[in-house]
DNA sequence: GCTAGAGGGGTTATGCCTCG
DNA sequence: CGAGGCATAACCCCTCTAGC
């Protein structure tokens, strides 16, 4: 068929020529020759072709010549690839030598590229780091093992890598290793399509839980390349940091650095005091010239401890944790605060007209938060009678929303200092200011106002600091730069207090908090609300409790089935004139006297659940508002738990808020009381 | 029944050795 | 020559048990 060989036909048709007719003398391959070529030698030693032969070995000429005849044109062809892959001695003791050679030589340039010496990383380096960028580097370094190696985990399947020419030591390792993989041999295709079964099962069962094999690839290859260099440490670093920062057991880090999973425990702290240095010198250099908040809060501490101690007896141990807080780069807050910014001669003007609630406000954002209760339970049946009527979902417009920007905080290094007394909350400020490198003329001198943040008692603390040191001559001694400012979070835990407070009761009436806790067997939430989390999650719970029992009542059903059923056979005007009715229930004082005392006499009926539902969806206003960002809704919250917290025993709240009020709504020369959203 | 101390589990700091 | 890892000291905490 093949058109004959003349002297003047193309190499590659001579070269194909001698490949048949060595094959059709029965030798399969012209490396075949050469080791019929060795066996003979190795049989009759005494011949001078062995002697050639040993000393084309001894020369180490063997590897040169059978690197050439494997970069020959001839050897592109499927048929003479397939002939090596067959020849399992001249796999063996030819090729994979060769091949291995070059794949450590590949390992150890790889080594070289990936290192992270501990005491030189940077907080950079972790940022920055990324799985796909350390394969660029592998690919880029080590090209042809990480072909072989995504061949073996069979990663690289989809892509055209058969389809490369330039490296035949890959393809034929990758064709042998996985059992001389010819469309002839059976033993290969059945597991290659099981395996892709299963994937394909993987994919389809368990969203986003698919086997990352090129990712268990790279490890791999990078941990060889450990093997090579300790030094090649980078991805080791990368997750001994996060080990050390999650809280991983040091014996769990010791038995994973003995895999090379990790570096050793002693390099993790090594590179994290050098990344601690590294941030304290970045702090230091920012916080002179960028909006920056101070916080701090105490933490107690019981410690049990026998030496410090003459008799051993558990003491409480009262350190302060500060922070510094930076605003997000987009953020567009990065200068300084100055001073002419607040007037605080204006808080004089603070007026009970400042403190009036905004109903109207208040119920069409109950009536959303009740909305989206019977939302999430009833998602077809609402979609339903919302296409029916045309009209879109119904949403809570931002009054003054905030972009939402994730602000970069520092921990500063912990302070043996009690704050919970206004000396020592002085001793903390000055603790920062020091840290800091900063003092109290360098905000004098530039004219900058210096916010500070924390819990209620912080603040109050540092304001009544403030107070004392009136009478000090200079500007900078009085610390007139700072104003202290208090954190939403607080104020959501302080409110959380006050209704747990409010309807924690006995755990004999099932309208008590205190019942649906132990009837959900939840022992965690208590009157102090110590579990923050527990008791968020008991509320909004008992919230939606409370609005699907209020429709169920509203709609005259008597159990939640007879309810599902209402809810698929009603209009609109119905579903919607049940939630303001509903709403208009719990906001409405005389509605509400009815439903707590017997008519006609002041005896106590059972006691609040409108109550309790009004005060949980605010409760979820608040938590909504945070989330979202909402300055303008937030202040209108504000106001409703001011009044709450002047009738409980949440004292500081209860004054914080009203110097709060004045914050927002008088001493600044900005104001977040647009109506609408800004954008 | 109480208590001191042994002993084991665990963490952190540091000196020293090895190896690229 | 310096980074990484090992061995070890120092320390804390908890539990168990012998001895009173």
């Amino acid at each position: 068929m093949a058109p004959p060989v003349t002297i003047e036909s193309h190499l590659q048709r001579k070269l194909e020529y001698i490949n048949e007719v060595i094959q059709n003398l029965g030798l399969e391959s012209a490396l075949n020759v050469f080791r019929l070529e060795i066996q003979d030698a190795g049989e009759n030693p005494r011949t001078t072709r062995a002697g050639r032969i040993r000393r084309i070995i001894r020369n180490g000429d063997l590897v040169d010549g059978i690197a050439d005849i494997l970069d020959s044109p001839a050897l592109k062809t499927q048929s003479a690839k397939t002939a090596i892959a067959r020849d399992s001695i001249l796999m063996d003791r030819v090729i994979l030598p060769i091949v291995c050679t070059d794949f450590a030589a590949e390992i150890q340039a790889l080594g070289k590229k990936i290192t992270a010496p501990t005491n030189k990383i940077t907080p950079e380096d972790l940022e920055t780091f990324d799985i796909g960028a350390l394969k660029d580097v592998i690919v880029s370094e080590a090209p042809h093992f990480f072909h072989v190696a995504s061949h073996i985990a069979r990663s690289g399947r989809n892509k055209d890598l058969d389809e490369t020419t330039e490296e035949e030591e890959d393809t034929s390792m990758g064709e042998g290793s996985s059992g001389n993989g010819s469309e002839s041999d059976p033993d290969y295709e059945p597991p290659s399509e099981e395996d892709e079964d299963e994937d394909d099962l993987l994919a389809d069962g368990k969203e986003g839980k698919k086997k990352d094999r090129e990712l268990m690839v790279i490890v791999a290859l990078l941990i060889l390349a450990m093997s090579y260099n300790k030094f090649a440490n980078f991805l080791q670093c990368i997750v001994g940091y996060f080990f050390l920062t999650t809280g991983v057991p040091k014996r769990t880090t010791a038995v994973l650095s003995r895999m090379r999973i990790t570096v050793s425990y002693e390099t993790i702290t090594r590179a994290v005091k050098r990344i601690s240095d590294c941030l304290a010198r970045e702090y230091r250099q920012c916080t002179k010239t960028e909006l920056h908040v101070q916080t701090w809060d105490n933490m107690h501490r019981t410690y049990s401890v026998k030496k410090r101690l003459l008799h051993k007896s558990q003491h409480m141990s009262h350190e302060t944790q500060p922070f510094i807080l930076f605003m997000h780069p987009d953020s567009g807050l990065t200068e300084p605060l100055r001073m002419h910014t607040i007037d605080r001669t204006r808080a004089t003007e603070l007026n009970v007209h400042h403190f009036l609630l905004d109903y109207g406000h208040l119920k069409k954002v109950a009536a959303h938060h009740a909305f989206t209760v019977l939302w999430h339970k009833y998602t077809p049946d609402i979609q339903r009678i919302l296409k029916a009527k045309n009209i879109p979902k119904p949403c809570f417009a931002p009054v003054y929303q905030l972009p939402i920007k994730k602000s970069c905080i520092y921990p500063l290094p912990t302070l043996k200092i009690d704050e919970g007394s206004i000396a020592g909350n002085l001793t903390v400020m000055n603790a920062i200011d020091k840290e800091l490198g900063l003092n109290g003329d360098f905000y004098v001198d530039n004219n900058i106002l210096q916010l500070t943040s924390g819990d209620w008692l912080t603040v109050r603390n540092t304001r009544k600091a403030l107070c004392q040191r009136v009478e000090c001559r200079s500007a900078a001694d009085r610390r007139e730069f700072v104003e202290p400012t208090i954190g939403p979070f607080h104020y959501q835990m302080a409110a959380q207090r006050c209704i747990m407070g409010n309807y924690w009761g006995s755990t004999k009436d099932i309208s008590f908090l205190s019942k649906s806790a132990g009837l959900i067997r939840d022992n965690k939430v208590d009157i102090t609300c110590k579990q923050f989390q527990q008791c968020d999650h008991l509320l909004n719970d008992i919230g939606k409790g409370h609005v699907l029992a209020y429709a169920i009542d509203f709609t005259g059903c008597h159990s939640i089935d007879e309810f599902g059923i209402w809810m698929k056979n009603n209009s609109w005007t119905k579903f919607w004139g049940m939630i303001e009715e509903i709403v208009e229930r719990i906001f409405n004082p005389t509605l509400i006297q009815e439903r707590r005392y017997e008519p006609g006499t002041t005896k106590k009926k059972k006691p609040g659940a409108p109550l309790a539902l009004r005060d949980i969806l605010m409760y979820q206003k608040l938590d909504a508002c945070q989330k979202e960002g909402d300055v303008g809704r937030l202040e209108k919250v504000m106001k409703y738990f001011n009044v709450m917290f002047q009738g409980s025993n949440q004292f500081n709240y209860a004054k914080e808020t009203i110097h709060l009020t004045a914050c927002l709504e008088l001493m600044p020369s900005w104001t977040f009381r647009e109506s609408g959203s800004p954008q």
